[in-house]
DNA sequence: CTTTAGCACTCAGGGAATATGAGTGCTAAA
DNA sequence: TTTAGCACTCATATTCCCTGAGTGCTAAAG
């Protein structure tokens, strides 16, 4: 039940027009592109196969042809190209990612913004650590007479501070004291067990130093969990009115809402934990209402052992999926080796 | 050269219902409205003065007026009610504030969300140090063999830290001495002055110590650039589709793009060191040309001693000012009160 | 001098009618 | 199986006309 080869070139001329024109292909631009040497009336005929099909739609009788969910999806899976970045663009690539090491998020940022300057989409990002993740080791650090930093670092050497201040202020004794708890109590444990450890502890300890490890502690859960957000960001969210089918404001607003995190949490069905690098989701295969008419092309990449990220695109579903899929599989490409190569080393003195 | 009273009454109608309706308003909506007991004859004439006075203006012939930028003024600065938040509204910003105190950015941020949800407009936000920050200690807390945590605190209190990598591994000595000449050679230095400071060491200091010393000062030089930049961010653009000058995407995308921070650096006219408080720029008022039809309402605010922050609305001219201005005056003053409490002091423990 | 009624005039916006043309499906011949 | 030919469909653009809100001006009234 395969498609014959014309069929097939046939469909791929139309997706590609589509892609370029936004408007529906007819038959003689069709006869013309898809390099065959055959009549309208002939690719009229395969035509209406395709539609009949499911391949392609038809938006009202006496206009063209435009793919559909399916076309698109079979476009995707085995007629499209794999497309070359030129080397100026892999050039920006590096040079967007290669600066000095920064902060994680920064870089993260950057890639979204530059993936969206070459892609022309929007663009959304999203990491997070993998699995379970603990504090490997305190710090504290007395400043002046009130005041001490609390330095907390954890297993996938992610290093946090928070200034604590504390009225009566503290001996140095004291400090070794709260210092010698927090680092045999607490390291090795998740968000959840160390509120474990807390509540246990808070009844054999004086009340004084509970109060104050509890600050600590309670600091420690909050890093935690934030490594384990999904930290959703978006980039170049005007891009969507580049495009026609967002010309209209009653989809563009929805749309863009949504992606700028306007409207509240559930976020895409970015799957963190999937196995596969590439991931593409077309229109209405899509869970999510507000991307009916959307799709996402979206890679995932390690960011050192212990942590992973998605990159990902969205636009219509009459999206430049060659395009987009080239730049984007490059981007996850870069970032897992920069990551892996810096982090958890995020800078080597270079000699 | 006053206005006479009746003036004052039929222009500040003409604005409010404007405003409002965002379609130019005629003779006899102003008749009803200004509560006037006068024919519409006369409100004609009178509006036909306050035009060829330049405080309104009309579309084609035979539509009624507009305020012109000059009637805005006017209004803005004369005729308008002070206007007061519900107690909802207090409620809802209090909540938003008071939580418990989590980063800077992150109060900033969900101000910024707010402030554009209660307003209906996008918001915009920075905040920078007023004046030269410097470091006010270095601490260097060894993790296992080859690397180190190096934590700057500024004198404004903000702590950083950065793990850095050393393939040599350091002894505990060493460490100290680091420690040592940092603490006594660059604290209460500027930026430029660190780097003026480091150069001259470079001479006087064995090849591997300085390598460190640089990797360390560059770190914190680095901390000191973020603190004095102006961080610019944005809320609740998607504000701007809902209102009915930007319903054409022409207008619409270059100022979303100007606002989403991604044309490029020259941001807002935000005058981070003007004294007074409030501030409204209307339309032709904005230098930018991005901003040529737009008005924009900023307040600014204490940030502890050392920082200062600006929260702004961004909408069409044809702004509800008196609503903007009461929500955010009421926003940057909460802000100055938390700020002033909580900072440098970022979290009391209760008891 | 100010206010008002009356009136002719203007002009954007909406709706109906019409024209255009790209594209189709079908049929019959090659 | 392919192709030429033809009648048909229908979205879009164009034109034209109508409607009505609003104006400015004039002349009378207060």
């Amino acid at each position: 039940m395969a498609l014959s080869d014309r069929k097939k070139r046939i469909l791929r001329a139309i997706v590609e027009t589509y892609i370029a024109t936004a408007e529906p292909v007819g038959s003689k631009a069709v006869a013309q592109l898809a390099g065959l040497d055959v009549s309208t009336a002939t690719i009229r005929n395969e035509m209406a196969d395709l539609t009949e099909l499911g391949y392609l739609e038809q938006p009202h009788t006496s206009a063209g042809r435009i793919p559909s969910a399916a076309g698109y999806r079979l476009y995707v899976n085995e007629l499209m190209d794999r497309q070359q970045l030129t080397i100026q663009e892999t050039q920006r690539i590096n040079d967007a990612l290669n600066l000095k090491m920064e902060e994680l998020d920064r870089v993260i940022d950057r890639a979204g913004k530059v993936l969206s300057q070459l892609s022309d989409y929007p663009v959304f990002t999203m990491a997070a650590a993998k699995e379970r993740i603990t504090v490997k080791r305190f710090d504290l650090l007395m400043v002046e007479d009130n005041a001490f930093i609390a330095v907390v670092m954890t297993d996938s050497s992610v290093v946090k501070n928070k200034l604590i201040h504390i009225p009566n202020g503290l001996s140095d004794p004291q400090l070794q004291m709260l210092s010698a708890v927090l680092n045999s109590s607490f390291v090795g444990l998740s968000r959840e067990e160390m509120e474990e450890a807390l509540d246990k502890l808070e009844t054999r300890t004086a009340p004084g130093a509970f109060e104050l490890i509890s600050l600590v502690v309670g600091f420690a859960t909050e890093v935690l969990a934030e490594q384990g957000q999904q930290k959703f960001r978006t980039a170049g969210i005007t891009h969507l009115l580049e495009h026609p089918e967002y010309r209209s404001l009653d989809k563009a607003k929805p749309l863009m809402a949504y992606l700028s995190e306007e409207s509240d949490e559930p976020h895409l069905p970015a799957t963190l934990d999937t196995g596969k690098n590439m991931n593409i989701l077309i229109g209405p295969e899509n869970v999510n209402d507000a991307l009916k008419d959307t799709s996402v092309v979206m890679a995932s990449y390690d960011i050192g052992d212990n942590m992973r990220g998605v990159i990902g695109v969205v636009g219509p579903t009459r999206m430049d999926y060659a395009k987009v899929t080239a730049r984007l599989s490059y981007f996850a490409d870069s970032l897992t080796r920069m990551f892996g190569k810096e982090l958890p080393a995020p800078e080597e003195p270079e000699e």
